[in-house]
DNA sequence: AATGAATGAGCGTTCATTCAT
DNA sequence: TATGAATGAACGCTCATTCAT
């Protein structure tokens, strides 16, 4: 399920109304070639001259397609995001019925995700950006939330003893460790050949965490906050 | 503990030989622009222009110190990573001689400093910026080298059932669920407020891990990997 | 018969050799969106695009009837040339037949038509396009051609003692000072309130050259030239 | 006195505090250029390339020295405008202390200098530039402000029973008779070699008026406007 | 030590134009 | 007829860098 690196990325392209056929696969075409420029060079070469050299067009035709650099940026990360959450979805879908069995496998398939290049490049990109561009952060944070919607509805499966707004921050929090992950043990990091082991001390830990939580456990740390408790 | 916005961040300057001390004071000033200008305004705007009109002086001064822009971030980074550093030293110096409670601290500490504008701007722009500079990368590699060993020592001293390549892994882990909160509940991320709760299960699912692990868990996931297990 | 800011300007729309019916409305829309852009944005935003957009079409029809911006250019300045010297027939037909009052008519016509938007913002733009276009040049000394003889007409009506060169010379003086009225008392011009007594002071003025002027008065100055007489 | 299309056009350029005598050469220099590109070849080709090109520049110093192009045009324009107030004042000082001879000078000399091409070809771009620019437009009617309180000095001196106010009525009536002669007298204009009649024709015509003019004349037509009389 | 000056390359954007449909 | 698509050139502007002062 690992994603390669010569997989094209799955992107959900937004639908032009009246658009020529030829005119959405060049706008496929574009946005592809800006997420390899993206994922590839980083941000700092991401420029409509270096994206129009890796699809073979003119500046000026990118900008016949995305008349502001922001259009294309916003209409990339919707179209690459919402690829993710696909993915995702289609996962959940093939998935066990079992909800430990089926949270362990998400995070699981999560893991395996981060360690493409595509992913471990892009997202620490999408961080960076979301901290001064509010649309970015906007597309971001929503592409978050969808996930640890996702996460949340199986942590309640798994233990029904919690409150639905309980569920969403455990949800953050096992979010939060597999994003973690990414910067230490993506793609062509040091901590990759661990991957492994890393992904067994997640599945244990979280697993165990969900599985024995009880609401008295938060609630109990937001009255004495750790750093006094310390 | 927490560090306030306003309180300037603490850069260990590398000396310079034959420096005077004027252009110690120089350099600290344009560092201290520079990393404002990278917090505030992001990678985008971090500009020798910007640089120096945040700290009163000319472009062209700043090329008498740093001849090329490359040279400012590697000081710059170098900078305030030890800086972070000697903090993370000073916080552990005194701290309690209990194991758990060391590391407890330790993980409280740093969950309430990646609260601080700071630390939420600056990492996913580091994280950003190594994947496709090598330089950065080394910096950003040693300087989390440095902050796990520190963590590894903790959790040997609390489970020494545990080999030293095995603390590491679970440093590691720790580690990445502390930076990966920055994304969600960092300064002004939407679940900053929920993060007390955070820090509760972050502090109780990380103790229990270190305190109950045994080699014997990883290894059997090593054998099994959890995608083929699920 | 002060033309109204509302009041569509009259053109005097080339025929197309075998051009339907359809073809001519469509230029004639092309043409009023680009006067319209021309007086109200000035030739700065007099491009394609601006005009399509001002007529709900497409860059790609414009061109289909104007190959060039140059032809769509010479069109626009001929069809509006020819609509003003028709006005002024016009006015002239519906004239009194005492060749006094004719003039005074056509000064004080003439005075009130460069207080109408299009005309106070229309003719700046041409005079300085006339100086680096040759062919608008031609196009715009044709037209105060044609304008300059029905006044000579009129001067030598009211004066027969001046020869017809004479009264050309009157003639264009009495347009020249019109048409610096435009930028003075022009459309929103600062003086334009007292674009009354303005009207009075030309008239009077002018009336009164007109009738007494003799060819001696020419002659004179020729001989001796204004600047060495002062 | 006439100006030849060779001398260079006499600018009144701004001290700027601190700058090495280098870069108000330079400046000079720029100011220049770009006066002459505007002069012989329009506002269209006033593009910073271009002014560059003309003094052997690259883009990249005009930006240094004007930020923004409107710098530029603000500050020529300013130079340029100023330059001919100077212009002005100079002559009046040499002039003639008979107040008829003053105004006939005044004349003839303004005449004589829209023969220049400078002239010729500069202001219509100006009045053009004023109907859509603000700052165009004010300086331009500062600079014509200036003009005719030059000129409505020496009215009063000539005639001294109108009222301040009807002075410089007739003031701007002969600027405007002035102005209007530049598009069908000016250089390489189609009536340029009749320019001694005209001249004739405006310092004759305008001269009586001033001379007899009288504030029932401009009374009287205030109250029955010329359209309705005629 | 610091600045003013200048460069060359590149930025996002807009332009008139061409052409297949 | 009219549009979508694409181009190549130019636009104003900003960039890091160099260098004389």
């Amino acid at each position: 399920m690992e994603q390669d690196q010569d997989d094209l990325p799955v992107m959900r392209i937004r639908a032009r109304p009246g658009a020529y056929a030829c005119g959405t696969e060049t706008i496929e075409q574009i946005l592809r070639a800006a997420l390899n420029v993206l994922v590839e060079e980083g941000s700092n070469a991401f420029t409509l001259r270096r994206i129009a050299a890796e699809c073979g067009m003119k500046v000026g035709n990118l900008s016949y397609y995305f008349p502001h650099k922001e259009n294309l940026v916003e209409e990339l990360l919707e179209a690459i995001l919402n690829g993710y959450s696909d993915m995702a979805d289609e996962e959940l879908r093939d998935a066990s019925d079992d909800p430990e069995e089926r949270l362990m496998c998400g995070i699981a398939f999560t893991l395996d995700d981060i360690r493409s290049k595509l992913t471990t490049n892009l997202f620490p990109e999408l961080w960076a950006l979301a901290n001064h561009n509010e649309k970015v952060d906007r597309l971001v944070q929503d592409f978050y939330a969808r996930a640890q919607e996702r996460i949340a509805l199986s942590v309640r499966a798994v233990n029904d003893t919690l409150t639905e707004e309980e569920c969403r921050t455990v949800a953050l929090f096992i979010s939060a460790t597999i994003e973690g992950t990414t910067i230490f043990a993506g793609h062509a990091k040091p901590w990759e050949p661990k991957m492994p082991e890393i992904k067994a001390l997640a599945i244990q830990s979280l697993m165990h965490l969900v599985k024995t939580l009880r609401s008295d456990d938060l609630r109990a740390f937001r009255r004495s906050p750790a750093r006094l408790a310390a």
